[in-house]
DNA sequence: TTTGGCGAGTTTTTT
DNA sequence: ACTCGCCAAA
């Protein structure tokens, strides 16, 4: 053990070797945070603690995986692997399926994901007749949510008059109903959804004296890592689970807390030292990670925040480069401006793809990175968005499979009852709803004994039915003898799934099946990983529930050399050599939507200073005068954190006075004012178009008139128009165009020079002539 | 009951 | 572009 603590600094030393009783450490970004969590539970190993009594809370799974097996090379794998280390919500997962009797769920219980909430939801706003303009199901759903992590039961809403007036005067008088109905469905789907998991473990610790004492027992050393994005409803269940023996050691910085937006109170780590008696607190300051100019330029950012611990970070790192900023066009130039710049820095300075990282504020900006990216063959791999596990076809499939483990799960019995068609439609489905409400039965439970109940349908649907379930329950004698990879074969052939993907051939239809083809072999994968540890058993139900857990992140190989594009909330905690932060814009980062108090503000400052203390060695800011935002270009000004920097660290590469440059800034614009007071100035600017590029057949149809870009269509045949929008979505864009003609060929050449190519489809026209 | 066409929304961040 | 919900026609 001396050999490793050997490793650490003093500061670093001194809470890695406090044994017992609470403790707060204070981290700085790039401070060794992680290492003193390691090391901490490999030495309160070697004093003896056992591993089965330690319990530890991290933020990803990936995180607890990579610290667990650095835990094992110190101390053996045989004493690692006790170890309770996880996320919140899967470790309280596991133990909800343990205690789910005393709660009345059955152990099998489904998670639903946030579209599982919001789907059933929906059909609730639905089902009661309420207006669907002013019951938005994702504002419903984001308030319940916030309800719970507060923990605010529907019984506890109800008795507070305050709530009920707050959403009667927002014209949702019904919202207290919509949640009681919302959480007696999932009750009876035997379903939690993300936020039941920490509210039901905290009712569990509640109402059950001797759960708690059991668990309190259990646990008697208690780390967690990140504390300053917990909420609530997590901290309740650290203090409920530390009261007894008080061995608590929470870790994390309040200059990174940056999801408040899902309940995260920044006070759970600003008010520890009042919380607990005879805390410790410790800081970690020394910045290993990045160069002085980062380290530096990060403190300035932060130091306009009021709301803060007292921590100075510094480093000993040598001086490095200025962060380097640049201000581009349009979102196209900026993408193409990271990649080429990727690409020089690879080969002056001999470096991999993954020394570098994009960052952004929202998943919607990695498009344009990725389009140029594409074009210099550099690899990269995007993280979050919509993630495998939530298209379409992949969901379908995972809904057999919960099927197959929770046949009361609603959710997944309404995907996939009709999918493929099977002649059950939805007049049938919400007859067989109204029957369940009726008999306080689930949905499947009403189809299996269809003919003992009152549901008005005919013969032949009656058969539809209990064809249905007979094949489900063919699967469920299946699970009995086959592994879940041999299942999910069978199933994907069975329930006609191929069939339906395959049936036209369509490209889509292709990309579709291969998905289902991955997710085969991921199981796979999962299956034979899972035999060779012998203390899990690989089964389906173990499958699901790693999948509704699982983060983007967890899912990293880490073994492909990528350039890694994601949100600025999914690299925290993650270090690279080169960091691109993109999209330094107002209305963008800070966003829109969160300039309205000085706390939000605040959370964005803070979120600007995770990104910049990602880097290693360089940072890169850039920003684009006009951007696609929702399908039309805007215009962009610089975010406000750029000059919020001080100068000395900056090397802005593009500096507004740089006439000769920059073309479109015109003397007549700026006048005779010094550049510094113009710094951020634009001139007004024409849109410019993207240049040329292949999209492949559009669908065109004939809009009424607009004032839209002027273009030319031309062909061998016939075919003219002009272009009254063009609209940029998600992978592709639009164009809407008015014109004459046939099934034709056709070029757009674009004023400025581009071209496009298109398959033009008239469906209805007016024809001229 | 199914199917296709139409219109609306998408873009804040996530377990 | 893509998904989802709604409507009318088959």
């Amino acid at each position: 053990m001396e050999k490793y603590l050997s490793q650490l600094n003093d500061a670093q030393l001194a809470p890695t070797l406090q044994k017992d009783g609470p403790m707060i450490v204070i981290a700085g970004a790039g401070s060794g945070k992680t290492r003193v969590l390691t090391f901490r539970i490999a030495y309160l190993m070697s004093q003896g603690v056992d591993a089965f009594n330690i319990l530890a809370l991290t933020f990803t799974n990936k995180a607890a995986r990579e610290m667990k097996s650095r835990i094992a090379s110190i101390v053996g794998d045989s004493e690692a692997k006790n170890l309770w280390m996880g996320t919140f919500h899967s470790v309280f997962a596991k133990i909800l399926r343990f205690e789910a009797d005393r709660l009345g769920y059955p152990s099998n219980f489904t998670i639903y994901d946030t579209q599982d909430s919001q789907r059933l939801i929906s059909a609730i706003i639905k089902e009661m007749k309420l207006d669907k303009d002013i019951y938005k199901y994702k504002q419903i759903y984001s308030r319940i949510s916030s309800y719970k992590n507060s923990l605010i039961t529907v019984k506890a809403y109800f008795n507070n008059p305050e709530l009920i007036e707050a959403d009667t005067a927002a014209r949702r008088p019904q919202l207290g109903e919509i949640y009681k109905e919302y959480v007696n469905r999932c009750f009876k789907a035997g379903a939690m959804d993300f936020d039941d998991l920490l509210l039901k473990t905290n009712e569990l610790l509640t109402r059950f004296p001797d759960v708690l004492a059991k668990y309190q027992d259990r646990f008697r050393y208690i780390l967690v890592d990140e504390y300053q994005d917990t909420n609530h409803s997590q901290y309740l269940i650290v203090r409920a689970l530390s009261d007894r023996f008080q061995n608590i050691c929470v870790v994390g910085d309040d200059a990174q807390s940056i999801y408040a937006f899902r309940g995260a109170n920044i006070n759970n780590i600003l008010n520890f030292q009042r919380d607990y008696d005879d805390v410790k607190t410790y800081r970690l300051e020394q910045n290993y990670r990045s160069t002085k100019n980062i380290v530096n330029a990060a403190n300035s950012i932060i130091d306009k925040n009021q709301t803060k611990l007292d921590k100075v970070v510094w480093t000993s790192n040598e001086e490095g480069s200025k962060i380097v900023v640049n201000r581009l066009m349009t979102d196209g130039d900026e993408g193409r401006y990271v990649a080429s710049s990727i690409f020089e820095n690879k080969m002056q300075n001999q470096l991999k793809n993954n020394d570098f990282a994009v960052l952004y504020r929202t998943n919607a900006q990695s498009r344009a990175i990725e389009d140029a990216l594409r074009k210099r063959n550099i690899p990269y791999r995007i993280y979050g968005g919509l993630s495998f596990y939530q298209r379409k076809e992949i969901k379908d499939v995972l809904s057999y499979l919960r099927m197959v483990i929770n046949p009361a799960d609603e959710e997944a019995l309404k995907r996939v009852i009709n999918f493929p068609p099977r002649g059950i439609g939805q007049t049938t489905i919400d007859k067989l709803i109204v029957a369940a409400n009726g008999y306080n039965r689930s949905i499947f439970e009403v189809m299996k004994h269809i003919n003992k109940t009152e549901v008005n349908v005919n013969a032949g649907t009656k058969t539809k039915l209990q064809d249905f379930v007979t094949m489900i329950e063919s699967f469920q004698v299946m699970n009995q003898t086959a592994n879940a990879f041999e299942l999910a074969e069978h199933i994907t052939k069975a329930s006609g799934l191929i069939k339906e993907f395959n049936k036209d051939g369509t490209p889509e239809g292709v990309a579709k099946m291969e998905n289902i083809e991955e997710l085969l072999n991921g199981m796979k994968d999962f299956v034979e990983g899972q035999k060779e540890l012998a203390d899990t058993t690989g089964s389906l139900a173990e499958f699901l529930e790693d999948v509704a857990l699982a983060t983007d992140l967890d899912n990293d190989k880490g073994d492909d050399d990528r350039v890694a594009l994601m949100t600025i909330h999914l690299a925290k905690g993650l270090e690279f050599p080169y960091v691109y932060i993109v999209g330094m814009e107002e209305d963008l980062f800070p966003s829109a939507m969160s300039m309205n108090t000085r706390s939000e503000l605040e959370e964005e400052r803070r979120l600007f200073y995770v990104a910049l203390t990602r880097a290693e060695k360089q940072a890169y800011l850039t920003y684009a005068l006009s951007r696609y935002r929702w399908g039309k270009l805007i215009d962009a000004e610089p975010s406000r954190f750029i000059e919020e920097i001080d100068d000395k660290y900056l090397d802005v590469i593009t500096p507004v006075d740089d006439r000769r440059q920059n073309p479109m800034l015109s003397a007549d614009i700026f006048g005779d004012v010094e550049p510094s007071q113009i710094r951020f100035k634009r001139p007004v600017q024409k849109k410019k178009e993207k240049p040329p590029k292949f999209i492949p057949p559009a669908k065109l149809k004939p809009l009424k008139k607009s004032n839209g870009d002027h273009v030319n269509l031309f062909d061998g045949k016939l075919a003219v128009g002009n272009i009254v929008e063009h609209l940029r979505f998600g992978k592709g864009e639009v164009l809407k165009i008015e014109g004459v003609g046939a099934d034709v060929k056709a070029e757009i050449n674009f004023e400025n020079g581009g071209v496009k190519k298109l398959l033009l489809r008239f469906a209805k026209l007016d024809v001229i002539g």
